[in-house]
DNA sequence: GCCCATTTGTACGTATGTATG
DNA sequence: GCATACATACGTACAAATGGG
């Protein structure tokens, strides 16, 4: 099934980096919406106040943006990593 | 009321002495939490930070494993006194 | 237009864990 | 040992936006 962080990184950054990997490689697709933060609650294990920051964090990377009412949903145009 | 730490041994470590007879003896049973620092900085008239290092011992000895954000709890399999 | 479910976004209180003076 | 501060995390709650019936 899912996954587990397990890592010592705080929780809402390493869901990011494991958000950030299936956004490059292709799990979402640009333009495709990333699973909803309780959705991410429950693959995950966590609470959706860590999820949350997870897509905050997607944000500020430039790989996502949140639509209130509908999603948060890759960009079309994914930046290269810093 | 409580209960008074006044032996020769460091606060934190008559503390943890004091919780772990209250794990072995039942009052905090398998699997339940035990009272937050904060709680136990009221209890038996210490800082945070003792009651903090009175934990963290419970944890070294496997009698307890910490929860970020929701407590304290005592490890379902208590292990024998060492 | 009006409910209703879903979702983002924000906020508050509590708790652990760590660090500094 | 104590006091304080900060970062992270959980639980809960609520507002606002969206879309289907």
């Amino acid at each position: 099934m899912g996954f587990d962080l397990e890592g010592a990184d705080p929780l809402c950054i390493q869901l990011a980096d494991e958000l950030e990997r299936r956004i490059r490689t292709g799990v979402y697709a640009p333009g495709r919406r990333i699973p909803s933060a309780s959705d991410l609650c429950e693959e995950f294990s966590v609470s959706r106040q860590t999820s949350n920051s997870a897509l905050k964090l997607l944000k500020e990377r430039g790989l996502a943006r949140g639509v209130s009412g509908r999603g948060t949903f890759v960009v079309d145009d994914v930046p290269e990593p810093s």
